[in-house]
DNA sequence: TCGACGTCGGAATATTCATTCCATCGAGAT
DNA sequence: ATCTCGATGGAATGAATATTCCGACGTCGA
């Protein structure tokens, strides 16, 4: 016979129900459970469509304490409880734009910040999708090849594009790719762009309006013969090189701050195909 | 012994590709196959989560049929079958051999670039769409209000996360609002941080695997009594304060790279939020 | 009409699975 | 130090499951 426990008579039926209760029960539950309960709160896909095996391995404990976990919860058994974590994927998919939509309505009389946080997300969205439109793979296959073959490469972004510029230095970081950032605080960028030459290459960054210190630096450079890639805002920017590649990116803007998702994307974009080039 | 039929000696290992062979196959499918084709193409879900038997009635054949039409497939029996369907419906964030495999039958070019381009494009999206459902709108105007009332404003953020809180310190400088920016290459990020107290606010950002420095910011600050807004990506994180607000965030990845498109948003959501709080 | 082959249904089987049970371990109280 | 009780690991069990096998049926060609 079992004690009853501070669970209730009645289990969550529905995922999130039971994710907050894992949560809040986490720290009160002995060891193992706890590890089961941050194994399935990171991995729901997993105890979805999982064996009781195989889950057990994955989450280092024994298929038992997964039977265990479940009664804990108020639940028959694991395979009750895993029903909960199905039904999760059932109705994502097939609800999907339905959801969507009833999010939406939430969000449309509620407070200020509901509408803020739709802006951002909506324009995040749609600074994907005409970047989707607008990129051509050529280009992208051209400017890969042009930064696979420099030595160092110059990462040229200030203001709204240095996020941009910085992230891809911790990428290029990450893949053994020599780079440099310019454009932070240390007054010693231009000399530090003296040294780029023709076997090396540059990527710069801005959007109107144009943040001058990036056009100097890029046309310095390009004028010293360094192959440039460029992502801005217009077929007419001045950043639009002499030699090298340049990329249209238009992102939608919310309340004068513009989104960066768009940018972010093919930066990463970039940087993994420049890496994948290298290795070949 | 199996006669070789029309079959590749290789079965299809991603829905999308297996759903074609599905239906160019029909026709000339035996009556109980073709049966189950259609049965799998209309309730792909119930494939993949139902047992053969359960499936078996629901299609309205035997359970042994089912099995034959894996193997006619060139599937080693049913199970191997399920597996794609269940694929299919996981969105682990991280399985990118099934993704990229998956984008490759939609995309129109299969060049690399092409992919991963489509790759990091959908990653985007999914981080936002994943947002829009987590992220509660009283937990915004929390983290507005608490940000609203410091006179100071540090971000802490590291690696990966930098790029958010540079941006955020970017607009918070174009908005007025008094922020400093902790975690670039400077050496004197303690002592800058000791300057906090309850009358000032921090945000701290990150991800698995969590950089030491920024967990203990985030620590050292809270303790010192300065609220805490912090944004991770699960329930778990040590990141998660005593006094403050913390937002779930979980960013898709793509080849290891995560998005940064919900960071982002949500970032801005924050900042812009605030600014308006402090105008009132 | 007869034979052959492919298809199918359903029982038999072998495997995998969730669950239960029990011995052991360890922490906290007396 | 001893006892107690909950937690845990791991083997045992029994149920559920996928798979195989075989006889029957229908169709097509001779």
């Amino acid at each position: 016979m079992m004690t009853i426990d501070d669970n209730d008579a009645l289990p969550p039926r529905d995922f999130w129900s039971l994710r907050n209760r894992m949560v809040s029960r986490k720290d009160t539950l002995p060891k193992r459970l706890a590890q089961v309960a941050i194994y399935a709160v990171a991995n729901p896909d997993d105890v979805a469509f999982g064996t009781a095996a195989s889950i057990a391995e994955k989450a280092e404990v024994q298929p038992s304490t997964l039977v265990r976990f479940a009664q804990a919860f108020g639940y028959q058994g694991f395979s009750d409880l895993q029903a909960v974590f199905q039904d999760r994927l059932r109705d994502r998919t097939s609800n999907y734009s339905e959801r969507l939509s009833s999010l939406r309505s939430h969000v449309a009389g509620d407070s200020k910040s509901a509408t803020l946080f739709a802006g951002f997300c909506k324009a995040a969205e749609r600074s994907v999708g005409s970047l989707r439109e607008r990129v051509q793979v050529e280009q992208i296959d051209e400017a890969a090849a042009l930064l696979a073959k420099a030595e160092t490469i110059y990462l040229i972004g200030q203001r709204r594009s240095f996020p941009v510029t910085s992230y891809m230095s911790y990428a290029f970081g990450k893949l053994g790719v020599k780079s440099i950032l310019v454009g932070s605080a240390q007054g010693s960028d231009p000399e530090t762009l003296s040294f780029a030459g023709p076997r090396d290459a540059a990527i710069a960054i801005s959007f109107t309006p144009y943040a001058s210190a990036t056009l100097n630096y890029a046309r310095q450079v390009n004028e010293a013969g360094t192959p440039l890639v460029v992502i801005t805002d217009s077929p007419f920017s001045p950043l639009i090189p002499k030699i090298g590649v340049w990329f249209e990116v238009v992102e939608a803007d919310y309340e004068g701050f513009r989104s960066l998702s768009a940018s972010m994307a093919l930066a990463m974009t970039l940087t993994v195909a420049v890496a994948e080039a290298r290795r070949t």
